[in-house]
DNA sequence: AACTTAAATTCTAAAATTCTTAACTATGGG
DNA sequence: CCCATAGTTAAGAATTTTAGAATTTAAGTT
């Protein structure tokens, strides 16, 4: 593992390494959601979602779909979806 | 995924979250090392790994061994040695 | 055009992280 | 006992992160 790929991780890691943000990463495993649509499975404003769902954008973690009113949010990196359904599997009781 | 849950694994994460952090675990894979014998690798002073290594240590992340003035350290989460494997397969170029 | 809703942006203050330096502890040798 | 080596700990400054409040943009409705 190089140095520069270490480095790069570790942003990635950062990046998701905050309970609002996993737990975003959690709803948005099987599904696009808006910011409203998120807030309504978390108790914090909908700045710090959008906030949030920022921090991963600039990581080009989540990507944006505009649909009138609603910008839906997904998953687009790959390799994270693979990384929680790893991170799922070991450190969850439910193997869903 | 419960809260409970997602709380404790951002900890975890947080905590591996950080490059120095993370390629002491590189190094950690397949081998204890002490102190010393990590700087060798790194470019840092002693006592900033120290301080990572107690960052890890107070997760359970990495356990010591004292053996007359060597402190050898080691990864004693196997959920943690599983998901370096996962990224390393998912991130790097080499899939050593 | 005015209004409403959804979201993004900007700013601030508080809190946490990080690195450096220096002092400290522990072990073993001479 | 004194010293060298290995590692830890403490204190401090600089930086980053975080959450919340207020403002702004965008789109749609009436």
């Amino acid at each position: 593992m190089q140095d520069t790929e270490v480095n790069e991780l570790a942003l990635l890691l950062k990046s998701i390494s905050h309970p609002i943000r996993l737990k975003i990463l959690c709803l948005l495993q099987n599904q696009e959601l808006s910011v409203s649509q998120i807030r309504e499975n978390m108790d914090t404003s909908g700045a710090n979602i959008s906030q949030h769902l920022n921090i991963m954008r600039s990581q080009e973690i989540i990507g944006s779909r505009r649909e009138a009113n609603f910008i839906y949010n997904r998953i687009v990196d790959p390799r994270v979806l693979e990384l929680m359904k790893t991170m799922k599997n070991l450190f969850c009781s439910l193997p869903n």
